[in-house]
DNA sequence: GCCGTTTTCGGCCCGACTGTTTTCAGTCG
């Protein structure tokens, strides 16, 4: 996969150019950068079927530097741009308050070309003489330098929701706050989270910053303004703080939620119609049109209906609203089981009991045991064969004493490098939900990795392929197969692709859900490993309504009896 | 360099904060 290195040259050609001040040219290459960032296909496989100018963002002239980069192994264009400016402005970009322009500044002044440099530089107090620099400037890098390793790294959205719950919780203790919400990529429910953007509704700005630049937790205040107050978290986390008057909270709601995509493509259809929108509202010349609520500013803007947050990635959600054709996304309470967990039976810490009684306390009317079963080593505490049977009987016996929920027998089975399954047909017939995934040899070559996956999948006892792609954020990288050839088994087959819910997993992700809606039905599991675990289904629904789920879409929001249809059993 | 419910040419989101300026540039989100 060469996306993000494409990404990665793109977006440093972008910021060369943007040192030289040219116009409108970063823009485009960043543009062009973050569409393949987030292409959830291969782009060596688009250039290939010649579909590079197909990519949002991506036109003639960067599709031919993309093609030679392919083709070649490097690009003139971009070689000669760093023989210019042999500069690592990833690396010093991460320095708060230093941008392309400054860094590139300072490699003609001082030579400075990495971290490294900068420290030294910053050491020897040569940047206070630069003109448009002085002592202050060069203070903010030295801090700078230090936290640059710190940031950058983005945060689970399950680690940030406690503490973005917290946050709340403290800013509404103080009387002079009427509203707070937490908004950007944690409304949007994204599954990483790079800081938090909180909004404020008070009457008394200065008081509600004066008590948030003193948080507790706070290592260091960023920015203190009237408006805007930014404080860096001991945790590592960024937070920023806006207050805003009653009459603009909505409009200050839509902006600060982004995505940024969202916000420039409303906001250029706001000029379409001859409006501006701000975080202050949506003008006609002077004249405020709409500001109080997102539904207010939507409906000026001629949409018909409000775009839920999760949506908002400029996945065409804008034009679809237009026609008023957006889905109706699944929730939370449309839930009713969990189709993935794991008890004290294989790697879990919780028996089958307490799994259940907290399936009750959620209100499922049914829920799997989908304990580990084979012979792959690797996975803690795989059932043998005879366990496996073992423990169907034991779900037998339970079911006849729970009253109003059904525990399903299932198993998460291993599929093998050739794509057989390590627990034999006879057994997987015992089953109501057969679930499999790969667990071993993470690498492979493309085309034999799609025939493994679609080898399980031909296996008629097998209904679930559990987390699909089989990353982890931050830690390992998904399997590299052909997803187009899995959907279209997937329909041909009837076996179903999970969503898991697991916060190191949110596998598919949301871009995999977007391309597959329709193709196929999805199951949402939570992997839980403990009973608490059992409420990351959360997790898992946020991620199906990225990917534009409706409740038809997600196989557990059926009820029992539908389900043992679908599954026959 | 890209793109089109205003456009195939002529635009390209917008405002806050900071530090260094004496009216603004750079950075950030």
């Amino acid at each position: 996969m060469k996306n993000l290195e494409v990404a990665k040259m793109l977006y440093e050609i972008a910021d060369i150019l943007e040192a030289q001040d040219v116009q409108f040219k970063p823009r485009a290459y960043r543009n062009a950068a973050r569409s393949i960032e987030e292409l959830s296909e291969d782009i060596v496989d688009i250039w290939k079927r010649g579909e590079l100018e197909e990519i949002p963002g991506v036109g003639e002239n960067i599709s031919k530097k993309i093609a030679e980069y392919l083709e070649t192994g490097r690009l003139r264009y971009y070689t000669e741009l760093k023989k210019e400016f042999p500069v690592n402005l990833e690396e010093l970009g991460k320095v708060e308050g230093l941008g392309p322009k400054r860094a590139i500044m300072l490699y003609k002044k001082l030579g400075v070309r990495n971290l490294e440099d900068l420290k030294k530089a910053v050491g020897q107090h040569k940047i206070r003489e630069l003109e448009g620099f002085g002592e202050k400037n060069e203070q903010k890098i030295a801090e700078g330098i230090g936290l640059a390793a710190e940031s950058g790294k983005r945060m689970l959205l399950s680690q940030i929701m406690p503490m973005a719950q917290e946050l709340e919780r403290k800013l509404h203790s103080l009387k002079e706050v009427e509203k707070v919400d937490v908004v950007g990529s944690y409304r949007r429910r994204k599954e990483t989270i790079g800081d938090l953007d909180i909004l404020v509704v008070s009457k008394n700005a200065a008081k509600v910053m004066d008590f948030f630049t003193k948080i507790e937790d706070g290592l260091k205040v960023l920015v203190k303004g009237p408006a805007k107050s930014s404080v860096l978290l001991s945790s590592g986390l960024q937070v920023d703080l806006r207050v805003f008057n009653e009459s603009d909270y909505g409009a200050a709601m839509l902006y600060f939620t982004g995505s940024k995509e969202h916000n420039i493509v409303l906001r250029t259809h706001a000029i379409s119609k001859r409006m501006k929108l701000s975080e202050y509202g949506l003008f006609r010349g002077e004249r405020k049109v709409a500001a109080k609520s997102e539904e207010e500013v939507y409906r000026a803007l001629g949409l018909k209906q409000w775009i839920p947050p999760e949506l908002r990635e400029n996945m065409g959600e804008i034009g679809t609203s237009l026609k008023g054709k957006l889905p109706d996304l699944v929730e939370l309470k449309d839930i009713r089981g969990d189709l993935h967990c794991h008890t004290d039976w294989s790697e879990g810490r919780s028996s089958i009991e307490e799994m259940a009684g907290m399936g009750k306390s959620l209100g499922y009317e049914y829920m799997i045991i989908s304990d580990h079963g084979g012979t792959l080593v690797p996975i803690a505490r795989c059932m043998n064969e005879k366990k496996i049977l073992e423990q169907g009987k034991r779900i037998d016996a339970l079911n006849k004493k729970l009253d109003g929920m059904t525990l399903l027998k299932g198993c998460e089975t291993n599929i093998k490098d050739d794509g057989s399954i390590d627990v034999s047909n006879a057994t997987l017939k015992t089953l109501d939900i057969a679930t499999t995934a790969i667990h071993t040899k993470f690498k492979m070559p493309k085309k034999e990795m799609t025939k493994r996956i679609i080898t399980a999948m031909e296996n008629e006892h097998i209904d679930i392929i559990a987390h699909p792609t089989g990353r982890l954020i931050g830690s390992r990288a998904p399997l590299d197969f052909d997803f187009d050839e899995v959907l279209d088994a997937a329909k041909r087959t009837g076996t179903v692709l999970e969503i898991n819910s697991y916060p190191e997993r949110l596998d598919l992700d949301y871009l995999h859900i977007f391309k597959s809606r329709g193709k196929t039905r999805f199951t949402l599991g939570t992997d839980a490993h403990e009973k608490a675990q059992m409420r990351f289904m959360e997790f898992g629904v946020a991620q199906a309504r990225r990917g534009w789920c409706e409740k038809k879409d997600i196989l557990n929001a059926l009820p029992l009896k539908e389900l043992r249809k679908t599954f026959g059993f």
